[in-house]
DNA sequence: ATAATGCGTGAGTAATTGCCCATGAGCAAA
DNA sequence: TTTGCTCATGGGCAATTACTCACGCATTAT
């Protein structure tokens, strides 16, 4: 039995009763005793010591800076999910770390029984992560593509990600036997009345859950890569203010999407909604930032899964 | 597909799981569903992640007994640093806690930007100090084992400290490749006489701080227990004087190196001036008491970390 | 003086956590 | 391929902890 309280002050009761809660490891009704108090009264001075941060907790593991900047990214841009995975300084991949924690996610919503959809992208990191994934066996889940699979000059466009995904998932899957880019939007209205294209749609406004690749704006970019938009093209469209894209759809720094002829002639199917569904981005990168960044601001996704080193941009102003 | 989920490894999770228990706030429950798993492996990971040190729990808050009774033994033994933390009545463990406050102070003289030769004794209180500590890259630091690790039967002896301090510290160290008791005084100078052994030495005389072990003697004394005495060597040893020990240096109830064979035959470096440097002793409880008395007499250390119950003694007469 | 206010207390109860066990997957040796 | 081992898992249950409520005691304002 110890001295009295008074002596010592609350506060100072607290620090050792937290003292022997946490770093001794004893339980509450042992430190009421040992301090002749009662154990709701040792209770509270345990809650006391926290409340009153005497008592700091740390996390020695690298994972800890990733936590930390994953809730700094969700408080910033009001997001329902954020994954930070650290950084590979030594790598110029865009896709490795964030791939198998995309694909964690994603295996992640698809162990969930409750029948869901999940809508899919497109992109060469969205396609590093579905390389990711296990076999799985779900037939209770609908996986359908927000984007077409043909390129401008009718070819299969390779980073189609859903076919990938198929062979993995054992769920039906819905293509969009689309082109990209439409050369005009007259066509588009045409395309997406075909019954087939428009049961696509359909379920694809239904998304649970949407996975999406974000891409950057610049002659290196994805667009002019994969031969949807030619160099001046997309000089132009940058001129115009374009900041990035997400599964075709073209979006300002402000992340609001660009009132422009080309996006007139996307014929993906519209992002799903952001205020019934989540809406995952998959990017990293320092090429991709702004274009991240605009994605954000605009709230065409409300999820991220990045790394470390483009958190800290992100956050940074 | 055999791809493992744990692409970030078990670890992490448990890293995960014990930041958003303990950092976060969240309950298991809450955790298990964040994570896609049971509430039950979110315990697990929340354990593992404690087993595992990756959480540290520290106290920010000057327990005013606690100062008081430093400021005490600070005056009374003319210290330079001394420590004293809650005691736990409950517990009979010889580390908790002390070997918390050694690694804080362990891991303020390791965060110096100036390089700093930093010497290291041996036992199982050090040994839980050093298992406290987190990952530090300090390649400015040296770290220099007062101690051989090897027994007198050639074995390694358990206690080694410098190798599991090398797992955390990334600096270069130096081990003691020596018996701590050799046979013969004659075999010491010609193992010291090694340019390894020397090298070892001359950086040892060098160190900054250091932090060392207060051995007991009895029979159940550190000594015995790793089979460096005989129980009846022990007992002669003490009818002789012999009240404490320091890396295997005997000194008598005064804090004085015992003259006696015994010492001829410790292998370990001598310890670092305590007028140039700062000797830490880490110890608390009753058996060590008479032990950690004489060295303070002795100034065989100008530095301690100890309990409240252990200063209290210190303190009486 | 007396009532209002604030703070701490203990009791009871709901929520949360820790632990043990049986099970099954993965893996290595036979 | 089989056997045996290790280890993670989920369920169930006991222990532990958090919260709410009503009360007592002191201080303060009227």
């Amino acid at each position: 039995m110890a001295r009295k309280l008074e002596s010592h002050g609350r506060l100072d009761d607290a620090a050792r009763a937290g003292w022997l809660y946490y770093v001794a490891g004893r339980t509450q009704d042992e430190i009421a005793s040992a301090m002749g108090i009662s154990r709701q009264s040792a209770q509270r001075l345990v809650s006391l010591a926290v409340a009153e941060r005497l008592i700091k907790v740390r996390l020695d593991h690298p994972i800890a800076a990733c936590l930390e900047l994953a809730r700094a990214l969700r408080d910033k841009y009001d997001l329902k999910h954020v994954e930070v995975v650290p950084s590979d300084a030594g790598s110029s991949s865009t896709t490795v770390g964030i791939a198998e924690a995309a694909a964690a996610e994603i295996e992640r919503w698809l162990k969930r029984s409750d029948p869901i959809v999940l809508a899919i992208g497109t992109g060469r990191t969205l396609k590093a992560a579905v390389d990711q994934l296990p076999v799985i066996e779900c037939p209770q889940h609908r996986v359908v593509s927000l984007t077409g699979n043909i390129g401008p000059d009718g070819s299969a466009a390779y980073y189609n990600v859903i076919f990938s995904m198929a062979d993995a998932i054992k769920a039906r899957h819905y293509p969009m036997p689309l082109p990209v880019l439409v050369t005009a939007s007259e066509d588009r209205e045409v395309l997406h009345a075909q019954a087939l294209v428009r049961s696509t749609l359909d379920i694809s406004a239904q998304a649970d859950v949407t996975f999406v690749g974000i891409g950057e704006m610049g002659i290196d970019a994805p667009l002019c890569l994969d031969g949807f938009l030619e160099k001046d093209e997309m000089l132009a469209l940058m001129k115009r203010g374009a900041a990035g894209e997400i599964c075709g759809w073209v979006f300002d720094g402000q992340g609001r999407l660009l009132v422009d002829p080309i996006n007139d002639r996307v014929a993906s199917a519209p992002i799903p909604s952001r205020e019934t569904s989540s809406v995952i981005g998959i990017a990293k990168g320092k090429r991709k930032l702004s274009a991240i960044k605009a994605a954000l601001t605009g709230h065409q996704i409300n999820g991220l899964i990045t790394d470390e080193a483009t958190a800290e941009f992100l956050l940074r102003d």
